[in-house]
DNA sequence: GCCGTTTTCGGCCCGACTGTTTTCAGTCG
């Protein structure tokens, strides 16, 4: 029997173009949700559907029952699915491409394929662009000069590169916010503003940014907005506004007065998956939620207000839910119950175990830029009580055992004189640990000979090469390096993804965490914001496994060490209590798992 | 087509904005 692999973002858009389909169809409005739901669903998903497959798990993901567990079947089975073949067969397939330039939906893509003969695929976008040019849209029933002048314009915007596949890292995000919110508070009728949606929930890469404003004069809370540098406005109302900036970012704006600010906090951070399963909570209770408050669904429709967040969710009978665990995640469930974990906070962290430093150990990756000195004195500012210095193993190439032996020698006397004296200096006690990033090779062993070894107090396994393995090689890697030598410690950014450059490899991340907890293995949560990686669903995923994580900066210089709250709050999103992360503990308690 | 501390049947989040309308459909978040 023969077998056929479709990846999840295959089947998520698979998916999506059944919804859209169904939508031109005429078909039930719910099928069409469902189909979204099931796409959405398997796109955040941590483990791949074709595994689930494998393992009879297709149940577990949410929004997909029996019909497209049946459905999937076949996919894999077959190659094909008899089901979405017709459907789509019923649909010109220019209308597809058309989906993806804004303002253009189901509906008006199909009626633009059919009336204006858009036949041709490839070329379909094109084709739209040049009829608008001609005036051909205009005439349309239900079109208008507008539309057409919108279309032509959106057709630019989607030809820059659409934002939703052109995220950006949740540090950029955060400098654009600053800015925007620093132009902003210049501005007498702004009382309070907030950077809300994913960039509240700290989602580890961004797309739109959304920002709130209290205040008591919104139209000209607005039209400063509008006022900003650069920029094309998008869409103008009463109570917001959404204008597109030079570099291509949308900007989302709502206004809100003081007594219901509270509703919209809650409404504006999302996810809109948190926020459909909380209205479908309150909605099975008898209320109805929005933006603007709470309403008994059987009532005089009058709504109750609420200037905070926590009395909004309170007043369901929940507990405050804080915004990096708003994801549909079971959130709600926790909540109601009051046993929501408490979260790890950036002031539990007590130090930092991957760091590089200048030293140089001839490495075949890239040495620190700064000193242990450097390094000390950052780490004196963040009151840490210890630090690990991890550079990069010696090239193993470009070596003998013999001279890596000596390297690494040298490398923990220099780093234990430095420290001695630069603690006696500054009358402080932080702690180095003498670590080292060891590569991981292609069949899972340590570039590092077993004698050297000695002169290091812990290592940290990390994958540098030969991403491309397949899922069972790249799992039986993983598990080798973990056994490999007993002060392995810390697996290093598991999973080598790079946001927007680079997906995470293939591994079963089950056997992985199994493996970590058997031997007291921490998995790193790197705050490079480039790579934030133990992503946050695995590292949901792996404390059900019990597992437990180092949050480590990765700094390759001093400044890069103060990139640590990001690390912490993709710990925070995989709900991760102080308990769950080994750098939360003391220098005493510490040595007892690293030593 | 999914789903269940109200239901295995009968529900399914809620509102803003836009353009083309004269009360609404489509799209978006």
């Amino acid at each position: 029997m023969s077998e056929h692999h479709y990846t999840n973002l295959q089947i998520a858009a698979l998916f999506k173009k059944m919804a859209a389909a169904y939508q031109i169809l005429n078909e039930n409005r719910f099928k069409i949700i469902a189909y979204e739901r099931a796409a959405d669903s398997i796109e955040h998903l941590t483990s791949e559907v074709k595994d689930l497959w494998d393992d009879k798990k297709l149940k577990d993901i949410p929004g997909v029952g029996d019909q497209i567990i049946a459905h999937l079947d076949e996919l894999f089975r077959t190659g094909k699915n008899k089901h979405f073949d017709a459907t789509m067969a019923k649909v010109p397939q220019g209308v597809f491409p058309l989906l993806n330039v804004p303002g253009i939906g189901p509906k008006r893509a199909y009626k633009l394929v059919t009336e204006l003969k858009l036949h041709n695929e490839k070329s379909v976008v094109d084709d739209l662009q040049k009829a608008a040019k001609k005036g051909k849209i205009a005439p349309m029933e239900g079109f208008g000069e507008k539309s057409e002048e919108d279309i032509l314009k959106n057709i630019e915007i989607y030809k820059k590169g659409s934002i939703k596949e052109n995220r950006i890292t949740l540090a950029e995000a955060d400098m654009i916010a600053a800015e925007i919110l620093s132009f902003m508070k210049k501005h007498a009728s702004i009382n309070q503003i907030d950077a809300l949606g994913s960039l509240r929930r700290r989602v580890a890469t961004i797309g739109d940014i959304d920002i709130s404003i209290l205040s008591d004069k919104p139209k000209s809370a607005i039209e400063h907005f509008c006022s900003y540098p650069n920029q094309k406005i998008i869409e103008k109302g009463p109570t917001g506004a959404s204008i597109l900036l030079h570099n291509g970012r949308q900007v989302d704006l709502r206004v809100q007065e003081k007594k219901s600010y509270g509703a919209m906090l809650q409404y504006f951070t999302g996810s809109k998956n948190h926020n459909i399963q909380l209205r479908t909570y309150a909605l099975s209770k008898g209320y109805s939620l929005s933006e603007y408050g709470i309403k008994k669904t059987k009532s005089d429709g009058k709504v109750m207000l609420f200037d905070n967040e926590k009395d909004f969710y309170n007043y369901l009978g929940m507990q405050w839910i804080p915004p990096e665990l708003r994801e549909d995640r079971g959130e709600i469930a926790a909540a109601l119950q009051n046993k929501l974990p408490a979260l790890v906070e950036e002031h539990d962290i007590k130090g930092d175990f991957h760091i590089h430093t200048s030293f140089n150990l001839e490495p075949s990756h890239d040495l620190g830029a700064d000193s242990i000195e450097d390094i000390l004195d950052t780490a004196s500012l963040l009151n840490y009580q210890y630090i690990g210095v991890s550079d990069h193993n010696p090239s193993v190439s470009q070596h003998t055992e013999a001279k890596i032996i000596d390297i690494m020698k040298r490398r923990k006397e220099f780093y234990l004189t430095h420290t001695d004296k630069w603690n006696e200096k500054h009358h402080r006690n932080i702690h180095v640990f003498v670590m080292l990033e060891v590569d991981i090779d292609p069949e899972g062993h340590l570039s590092l000979p077993e004698k050297a070894f000695d002169s290091v107090d812990a290592v940290i396994a990390s994958i540098h090469s030969s991403f491309q393995q397949d899922r069972a090689s790249m799992t039986s890697r993983l598990i080798r390096a973990l056994s490999d030598n007993q002060k392995v410690k810390i697996i290093g950014h598991p999973t080598g993804r790079l946001l927007g450059k680079r997906e995470g490899y293939e591994v079963d991340w089950m056997k992985i965490f199994e493996e970590c907890k058997k031997r007291d293995v921490a998995l790193e949560i790197n705050s490079s914001p480039y790579r934030l990686d133990l992503p946050d669903s695995l590292v949901f995923d792996a404390i059900k496994h019990g597992v437990r994580f180092v949050v480590n900066s990765d700094a390759h210089a001093k400044g890069e060490m103060m990139l640590m709250p990001y690390g912490v709050t993709v710990a925070r999103r995989g709900w991760s209590q102080k308990r769950d992360i080994y750098n939360t503990s003391s220098y005493n308690e510490i040595i007892k798992w690293l030593t």
